[in-house]
DNA sequence: ATCGTACCCGAAAACGTTTCGGATCGCAAG
DNA sequence: CTTGCGATCCGAAACGTTTTCGGGTACGAT
């Protein structure tokens, strides 16, 4: 049925060994029977089988990509990262198997193991939380891995996440510029790292612009709409003066904008908003979103890279922060 | 390093064939030594290789999720295919790599013999269109395949789509259910199978209906927001008491109604405006869309289940039609 | 004593590769 | 004539499993 290298071996006189090695360009082979090998194998269709050479080489050219929850917000954060991860595996040669925690299957063994099983050779982290029973695992084992948006480092696990600092400064900055004095502040879910970022971001900016703010003037909510609406809703009672929001994400600032529109409250003018994330639905929202853009496709090719890297030069891991870019609309 | 099935073996005291059988719950095997191999190798915390077992059962349990253009449009479609995909096949004890078409790699030899290299067992295809050069591959190739999205049926290939014809007499009906006159079509891209399926719908529909068009109402685009918007400027142009548009498409919709916005005309009392898809978007443009939703998670479950009963129970392939949606909002 | 019958268990082949350590040959050097 | 050597090739082991086939043991019946 299928052909094997012995196949190939006997239709061209060989032994299969001469055959591996005039098709793996190895060097000890003649001219005139290289030629005959890669002709006969051309003319079967011969196709090494990558599971038997996994076997004895102990590689399997083949890494995981681990989706913390699958099905939660982000699908667009998600997509390209995976695109981006994809893509530059493929360019380096190796496959890439989708591996999601919340499977049946995965519950009963860890992911180390899941991976042990099929020869992963190391695994791209996304969607995990620093609450999630998954960090430690991935910091402790030696299986090299790169993790997205969630700043984890050790002897085999890397980084890759925007900077979230600068990020949430180009907001602010671009707020304080154009006169906004009392600017309030929507982070997300608090054990999110990115969460944390922001907020660390939020007051050096504030600090950095000598602007004053209160305790007050700083929600959490938990990266939806309504979370955003509602948090808004309650920002603008503690503190009736705000004529300025970020949000920590685009779906909670279109929340907010939701909120403005039912009250009457007009953007930018009486109230400037700000989101995070750029998702494309920020465009065509009325009053288009203003936010600050994420590289999402870089940071999965990114991660991918290192992830590589690790691999083949045997690199350390390192921590990647990749510059965002504010995206002016019409909401700022 | 890794620990094989010999280690157990070992500490068990039995040999190889026995430990193999006790773990995959052979029936000659007595309880005691089953009994002390299970405690062994959780001890040992043993795993079996799936690369060793793939080669020896020549079945990898790995199906291969064939992307036809990544970076296309549809992400929301794609994700939640995806993920769709993902979980039923996980659920049957399935792997699944990602085959993109669009690397360097795959340009090189047929998709068919990427899955051979890889004894890929079935292949899960999406995002494909009838001009697409692997179409006759996937037709013809006798590796087990489920498309989404295009109806093609083969010895070894079904399909899943969402009922299209139905989808837009949905659609049509609502229009006509609210006193609309004169509908108008503003189709996809002629070769994708979706815009066939659904210009037949359309066609269908109006008969239905018993209303009236001409071919003059019927207009092509690309999937795009601005091809939308030029579509919809042409056909008012042509056809000025057209009171309803249907869009094959939320982008070419929303894409409308931004044209809309920039003319002066009032939706839904100048004009109602009904989309294809179910786009997060469409909820938040204003007005919010009215459109058909399509079942795109249950696409990909379905997909994968009908791929897994080919290749288990070897059953014949089929076409499996799901039912779409009409999801009223403000547009129409 | 012989036979049959369960019941356990192991040796070995097989899956399709890569690679190590020779083997053969021709030819130049001693 | 031996020796050495480069060039070219091959046999066989190894990777970690599953499975076929047969061997052994114990026990009861003939």
């Amino acid at each position: 049925m299928t052909v094997t290298i012995r196949d190939v071996a006997r239709a061209a006189g060989v032994s299969i060994t001469t055959v591996s090695r005039a098709l793996n360009g190895g060097d000890d082979v003649g001219e005139e029977t290289r030629r005959r090998v890669l002709e006969v194998a051309k003319k079967l269709n011969y196709r090494p089988s990558h599971v038997a050479r996994s076997l004895v080489l102990q590689k399997s050219r083949n890494i995981g990509l681990l989706v913390s929850d699958f099905n939660r917000g982000g699908h667009h954060f998600m997509y390209d990262v995976l695109v981006g991860v994809h893509d530059k595996l493929a360019e380096y040669g190796y496959d890439v198997t989708l591996v999601s925690t919340n499977t049946a299957r995965q519950q009963l063994i860890s992911y180390v193991d899941f991976c042990r099983e099929r020869s992963l050779e190391g695994v791209v982290v996304m969607g995990i939380r620093l609450d999630d029973p998954y960090v430690e695992e991935v910091v402790e084992s030696t299986l090299p891995s790169v993790v997205i948006d969630l700043p984890l480092l050790s002897r085999h696990c890397g980084y890759v996440m925007t900077d979230n600092v600068n990020g949430v400064r180009y907001a602010i900055r671009h707020l304080a510029n154009t006169g906004r004095q009392h600017i309030g502040f929507i982070n997300g879910y608090s054990q999110a790292a990115v969460s944390i970022e922001r907020l660390r971001g939020f007051e050096t900016a504030m600090r950095g612009c000598g602007m004053p703010y209160s305790r007050d003037s700083i929600l959490h909510a938990d990266f939806t709409i309504e979370g955003g609406a509602k948090a808004l809703a309650e920002l603008l009672e503690r503190c009736p003066e705000t004529d300025a929001v970020f949000f920590a994400s685009d779906l909670m600032a279109i929340g907010g904008i939701q909120h403005c529109k039912a009250c009457g409250i007009r953007i930018p003018d009486d109230l400037a908003i700000i989101g995070f994330d750029n998702i494309e639905l920020g465009k065509f929202v009325t009053p288009a979103l203003t936010t600050v853009a994420q590289p999402r496709y870089a940071m999965g090719a990114d991660a991918a890279d290192m992830l590589v890297r690790m691999l083949q030069d045997d690199e350390q891991p390192s921590g990647i922060l990749l510059p965002p870019e504010l995206v002016v609309r019409e909401s700022a």
